[in-house]
DNA sequence: TAATTTTGTAAACTAAGCTTAATTTTGGCG
DNA sequence: CGCCAAAATTAAGCTTAGTTTACAAAATTA
């Protein structure tokens, strides 16, 4: 049986919202991320179900069933590849590349998507510094915390980021903020949380709590 | 306004079946071309006309206006470059390409594609010999002639093929018969039409007309 | 338990693409 | 010149996918 590229696309958000532990996802919270009404939500929960996809028990919320999540993480692995490839081949920017890997994830080939991730040497992160699955859906552990859960005076490496949005990374293109920065903290403001940095270029960088919790790091 | 895969596929057909004297195509030929009934190619071809990508008299058969030719050739560009890459770049064979450069042709970034052709070194022939029109819509002179129009003692290099079916590209694959093989017409058969070849590497091969009427050469 | 929020159901709409059946136009030919 | 067959168009309507609105039911919470 086939499946259209909104199916897919729901199936991507259910396994984002479901988190690492696969809670139970709300058909209000999926109706939000979708940008749709909650009774679209649950006609296409139920055609999910129906193709078994998804656990769905009324009023109860969804889970991904083991096919259902298999389907998920190929869609994310091809998006992060596909990411990859972009950047990493095609000289595209951080900030260019979420829209039309958006396209991308929904070609059908198996076999290309093995093809490419040998031909990137089997990147584990992507650009955004999400780790990528394997071709068995294993994802690998990112080891990063959030900048915000820093202390004054530790020092950490930025590896990853929580907002793909443009303006988000073109702003931290802007302040030399890229993947692989080393940075230090040299003071956190007691009153709105906001970050000074010194990033290993030697300039300083003042970040707001609301960027610090978008920012992954290694510390 | 946007266009749907269906309608750039369309495009792609009107484009072909109009030949590069761009004559008028008719609503039948599409029918078949596409696997579908008359009528709804009227249905389609009305809406096509509305959008401005074909001139369409009722009765008179249709050509491409000229942003439906551009449209058409940023669609043919794309098939090709994406072949390109899937055999240059990923190893897949020349019979492998076809169905999943359908899907990617209809990718529609812009700035990728000029950035995959970049990447490719601005290649001018896929990998079947098709001319691959550039970014403004010029496509290179292919200077081939089909192999039913040499005579016998006639040397040439194979450089392009009209068929693009796996099957018929693994039977090449199976007689040695590659783009860039030189080959020379030891004998033609008077009666139905065969070639009897010696190629490069230096066996004889023997192919039906049919065969030879599907392979251009460069003579 | 009452009030409020969240879900689900029912009915229906839109858009795309398609089909069948009947009708119209064209163009070749006796 | 007019007829006729082939080709094309129109009309009506079907299907699928995804969606909405309006309302009913369940769950949550206060």
């Amino acid at each position: 049986m086939q499946h259209s590229f909104t199916e897919e696309n729901y199936l991507k958000i259910i396994h984002t919202l479901s988190g690492k532990d696969g809670l139970e996802v709300s058909t209000s919270a999926i109706a939000e991320s979708t940008a749709t009404k909650a009774a679209s939500v649950t006609d296409m929960l139920k055609k999910l179900a129906e193709k078994g996809f998804i656990h769905y028990k009324r009023y109860q919320g969804v889970t991904l069933t083991p096919m259902g999540e298999n389907l998920a993480l190929k869609v994310i692995r091809k998006h992060r590849l596909w990411e990859a490839f972009l950047v990493d081949k095609l000289g595209f920017g951080w900030d260019e590349v979420h829209e039309i890997a958006e396209e991308l994830e929904h070609i059908s080939s198996d076999l290309l998507v093995e093809r490419l991730d040998a031909y990137l040497n089997y990147p584990r992160f992507d650009p955004h510094g999400d780790p990528i699955p394997d071709a068995k859906g294993n994802m690998p552990e990112p080891g990063y915390v959030m900048l915000s859960e820093l202390k004054k005076g530790q020092k950490a490496t930025l590896t990853g980021v929580l907002d793909h949005s443009q303006a988000f990374l073109q702003y931290l293109d802007s302040a030399d903020l890229n993947l692989g920065t080393g940075l230090e903290v040299l003071d956190i403001n007691a009153y709105d949380h906001s970050y000074l940095l010194q990033i290993d270029n030697g300039k300083n960088c003042f970040v707001s709590s609301q960027v610090a919790r978008h920012l992954l790091v290694q510390p």
